[in-house]
DNA sequence: CGATTTCCCTGGCCGC
DNA sequence: TGCGGCCAGGGAAATC
């Protein structure tokens, strides 16, 4: 469930071993959330970003700008070979297979749910695994994201200026819906899942079942997003099932986290017992005590 | 047009 | 051991 900070680790493990590269051949997993990747073939890698969720990864093709943009989803894992090892020209199959059991580098053996490859110039070649295909990959001209309307509509991100207490609680306080509802939307701050939701929520004090929040538990949950997000990077993001950054390694932020999955669990700071509730069909967690509604 | 619901996907785990 | 049922859940399409 890579979110914010499992991107962005990701990004920057890529950025410096992508840059410059030339995207020689491609092969897509026959799927329309992953046949786009095709597209960015015969295209160089100017540079890689982030928005929110979405990993931007700049083209530049005879003097026009792309973007190769990618989302991982629930499952998704970027990764880059040392080396490609064709022997065949579109799918992977059992021969491929075999010779990627037979390398004694574990990054020459892609897993059995690869649905995007790219072979670099340098004989590299970059991996999309997505073992439940919830991720996406597009290819459009720099800056046209109107084929994503979450990106396209995404709110400021978190360590951006424009994500004030005053924007976070005219933005919650303008809908009925859940501030934790409101906090994954991705409209009024990019980039927050569902574990920095509950981290954050957790941390600023706040019900995430709340309609309304004031002046300073919209100061309080402003520094909460920014916190946990933060921290989640200086922590490589939270490895609890599938999340891998581009090197195979597994993020350390799971221990320390105070609320997400931990329901049952008595409370860091004040040993009341976490309770557990579904909101808007997502897992959630929240300390009875700590957390009152329009605290 | 905004809000709400449905669908997409597979592996791990649990109970019988 | 085998298997049905359930859970994980972000984003886009469909529907209200």
């Amino acid at each position: 469930m890579p979110e914010l900070p499992e991107v962005e680790t990701i990004r920057r493990q890529l950025a410096p071993r992508l840059t410059g590269a030339l995207l020689v051949d491609g092969w897509a997993f026959a799927s329309g959330k992953f046949t786009p990747a095709l597209d960015a073939v015969g295209a160089r890698v100017d540079g890689v970003r982030r928005r929110g969720k979405y990993l931007l990864i700049d083209l530049d093709r005879d003097g026009n700008a792309e973007e190769l943009i990618v989302h991982l989803g629930m499952t998704g894992r970027l990764s880059i070979t040392e080396r490609w090892i064709p022997t065949s020209a579109a799918a992977p199959t059992p021969a491929d297979r075999s010779s990627w059991a037979r390398s004694t580098d574990a990054t020459d053996r892609p897993g059995p749910h690869l649905r995007a490859r790219w072979t670099l110039d340098d004989g590299r070649a970059l991996l999309f695994d997505d073992v439940r295909r919830f991720g996406r990959i597009a290819v459009v001209p720099a800056g046209s994201h109107d084929a994503l309307p979450t990106l396209a509509a995404l709110g400021p991100e978190p360590f951006d200026d424009a994500f004030s207490p005053e924007h976070l609680r005219t933005q919650v306080n303008r809908s009925e819906r859940a501030v934790k509802t409101q906090l994954l939307s991705q409209r009024i701050v990019a980039g927050v899942g569902n574990i920095y939701a509950d981290e954050a929520l957790w941390r600023a004090g706040v019900h995430p079942g709340s309609r309304r929040i004031t002046r300073a538990a919209a100061q309080r949950l402003r520094d909460a997003v920014r916190d946990v997000l933060a921290e989640g990077i200086d922590h490589g993001g939270t490895t609890l099932r599938n999340y891998r950054d581009a090197e195979g390694g597994e993020g350390t932020n799971q221990r320390y986290l105070d609320c997400y999955g931990r329901a049952g669990e008595p409370c860091s700071r004040c040993a009341t017992i976490l309770r557990r509730s579904v909101i808007d069909a997502r897992a959630t967690a929240h300390c009875p005590r700590c957390q009152r509604r329009g605290g």
